[in-house]
Formats: C-alpha cells, structure tokens, sequence
DNA sequence: AAGAATTCCTACTATTTTAGTAGGGATTAA
DNA sequence: TTAATCCCTACTAAAATAGTAGGAATTCTT
C-alpha cells in the first residue's frame, strides 16, 4: 500500500463530501476550494474512486458528486486503494536481481513486511469515512 | 517515517549480523554476497548505523562491524530511523500552500495520519531484531 | 616495509515516482 | 446558446530513491 499525498487527497476530499452533503451532487470546483486541492488534480482523483464505485457523478451545469455508499460503509482502505493502486508497502519481487528474490538467499525479512502490509492495512480498515469526523 | 528499500535493506543487514555472529567482527564483503547488495550501498548504510550506535567497527584487514547490543535489545524502529531519518509518513507541513496546512482549512485528516504514523511506529518498537529470526 | 583488506567519507548520477499542468471533448441545466 | 460541469489523455517538473565512483585512512599479515 502506497501512501502518498493523492491518498490522502482522495480521503480529504470524500471527507468532505461527506460532510457537506446537502441532498445534490458536489462540484469538484467546491471541493477544490475548501481543500485547496488543484482542480485538475481533483479531477483525476475523482475518476479513480468513481471507477471504483465509490462515488457517482452527473454531469453538466449543476453536476458533481455525490457518495455512491453511505460514509458508514467506505472504509478508507477502499480510498487509498482506489486512488494509489498498489497494495504492498515494499515489493520484493520487483528488483529481482537485488535485495530480496525469493530464492536461494531467502529474504530474511520478507515475512516481516507482509506483517506491516496487514497491520497498517488492518488499519485502513477498521476506520470507516464516517468516522473522520470524530477524528478531525 | 519512511518505509524503503534502503530500510529494508537496513534491517537484512542487520539480520545478517546478528545470525551470522562468530565472535569476531564480520565484513560488509560478506554481508554484500549473502544479502545480494551493492557493497557500496552498504557502506551508506552502515554508517548511519553506526553512527546511531547500532553497530561497532573495525578497520583494517579482517575488520568488519558487530553489534553494539545485543539483538534482543535492538528494535527495528532503531534500524529504521537510523537509515530512513524521517519520522512521519506524510508530512502535512511540507506542502505549506496545497492541502493542509493546519491553518484556516483545517486539515480534516490530520489526525487519521498520526494514528496510522503511531500505529506503525508501534509495529516496529514491538519487534527485536531477535525476532527475525522467528519470521524468517 | 609492502600489500591486501577493510572501513570511512563525499560527491555524483540515473531512475523512478509523485505531483501537478494543460487542453480539449462531452453533457446538461438554465 | 452559453456556462458549468464532468471526462479523458498526455505531458512535464520536481523530488526522492537507488546506486555508482573514487579515493583516503587504518590495520592485519607476510
């Protein structure tokens, strides 16, 4: 799991459409404006967590968003998964020539990593977007 | 705090010398064969090790670096920092104009990423570098 | 004394990732 | 018809990471 300044983009910004809700669809150009985030940048934030169900659009004057899911039943692992894709904090198949391979010289560490990924993923998912505003 | 190859790399090193332990001190030549990492890169890395008295050296022919504790003594987190230097995962004053900047738009996850920052933190005071050799 | 093995130290460079910009197209409400 | 909005792709700049290079200092062995 990546974490990365667009995750934490990505949760400010559902944080805050969760929070001013208001019944119709929230532009991005709002959102932008509250979170200072650049609008662009929002929009391709955006584009990720809708391809992941995790908001609905309209579009046209007037559009925007709006939560697909109530904030109770989104947790934020399903956020940062959205917008930042990969799941493992280090990858040791990817430099497959150093470090780690898996093989003869057996990573002495590998299993300790896999035990960060689910605790910090076990955190991700205990926290729903709903609870972020006890948080915050 | 960061969490990288250079860490990772860190903690096998380290991993390395306590089980290979044999009285003496032991080179970074052999940890380099058996760990399959730049020599050079090592030498980085040890240094900072040393430097935050987690290992002793030795110079000269058959020098080498041993533990300046004992492996149950040593908590990741002291191997992490020394290499990785920065505490936070994401540093929410870094970015002063863009998102949070703990001012009027009040960052609504501040408080979510030092959860998840102690959380980890957490994680790797926890585990000795004695226990490695449980995980591996 | 010479040579080899090693740590020590600094500077540089290449690669990758992240962050953000740009620009235009499609859709819809007023 | 116009303005506001989402949609989509490509590009670029900045930062971080990973790793290389080269040489100096120290110590053991012969």
């Amino acid at each position: 799991m990546k974490l990365t300044n667009k995750g934490r983009y990505a949760v400010m910004a559902m944080a805050d459409l969760a929070s001013n809700a208001k019944g119709g669809p929230i532009s991005l150009t709002e959102i932008s404006l509250r979170q200072n985030i650049s609008l662009a940048y929002l929009e391709q934030i955006f584009l990720k967590l809708k391809n992941n169900k995790l908001v609905r659009s309209s579009r046209g004057a007037n559009g925007g968003y709006v939560l697909e899911k109530p904030a109770s039943e989104i947790k934020l692992s399903n956020i940062i998964y959205a917008v930042d894709e990969e799941v493992k904090t280090l990858n040791c198949k990817k430099n497959s020539k150093r470090g780690c391979n898996n093989k003869s010289t057996k990573c002495i560490t590998h299993n300790l990593w896999d035990q960060l990924d689910q605790h910090i993923i076990g955190f991700f998912e205990k926290v729903k977007l709903q609870d972020l505003a006890k948080l915050g």
